[in-house]
DNA sequence: CACGTACTACGATGCCTATCGTACGAACCG
DNA sequence: CGGTTCGTACGATAGGCATCGTAGTACGTG
């Protein structure tokens, strides 16, 4: 313990907007899924299971584009975000997705695999 | 058979354009599920099971929207569309999306049910 | 051929969005 | 405090897109 009240004071000084639970809606994580970039964030989140940092990801535009993308996945619902420092930390809500779509996550996941081997770029 | 050369002679005289089987990108198929109004569609026509015309369909907009609609579908690799007479037949690629992408379009319908459901409209 | 039906094509409009660059704020390190 | 790293905010831009209305084409029927 201790982690967050001696470390991290600042973690919950800057809090970003999620929908609750209720308000995720289909249409807009199919929207969030469907851009190229967002959709290898979401794999590298999955891969890795865990929290990631922004920083980790090496996307091909500006830091401000990626800012954008993870703010696109964050209102959908997909991911949620939480500062940690000066860290931005990045998870899927998988159990809030899975909770409202079973299955929909894995199956995306897999979908995004099969084509990223297929077309030979995974 | 017989069916061809009989009873439609115009069909296949105006062809529609539809991607190869394997052109057909997920982002795509996401995309086009994105929208309410081609959400509904996908859904009626997987209900259905067959195919089914355009002017099979009510929705809330303009016949030139609709016509964009079904474009979206077909140009994703959503729906193949034929014509038939003065009619456009539209059907799921259901053989092909499983192929490529194995569970998705069901996962995708139940998932666009569920939420229907949650939401009080279906 | 004339008419009705089914759908399209085209142009306009207004909104959304992916992208960038620059300037800024917040936290950590020395 | 000064510098560095991480991420944001804002404005600009260019392209995409959902929508409409009108005019037009293709087909079937009488």
């Amino acid at each position: 313990m201790a982690v967050v009240s001696t470390t991290t004071p600042a973690a919950g000084s800057r809090d970003l907007p999620h929908p609750v639970r209720d308000d995720i809606r289909l249409e807009g994580v199919l929207h969030a899924f469907s851009d190229p970039m967002r959709l290898s964030i979401v794999r590298e989140l999955a891969a890795d299971g865990d929290e990631l940092s922004c920083s980790h990801f090496d996307l091909p535009v500006t830091k401000s584009t990626t800012t954008h993308h993870f703010r696109v996945l964050r209102e959908a619902g997909v991911i949620r975000q939480v500062y940690r420092g000066t860290a931005k930390m990045n998870g899927l809500r998988r159990d809030d997705l899975d909770d409202l779509f079973p299955g929909l996550l894995d199956t995306l996941l897999t979908a995004a695999a099969r084509q990223s081997r297929r077309l030979g770029d995974g």
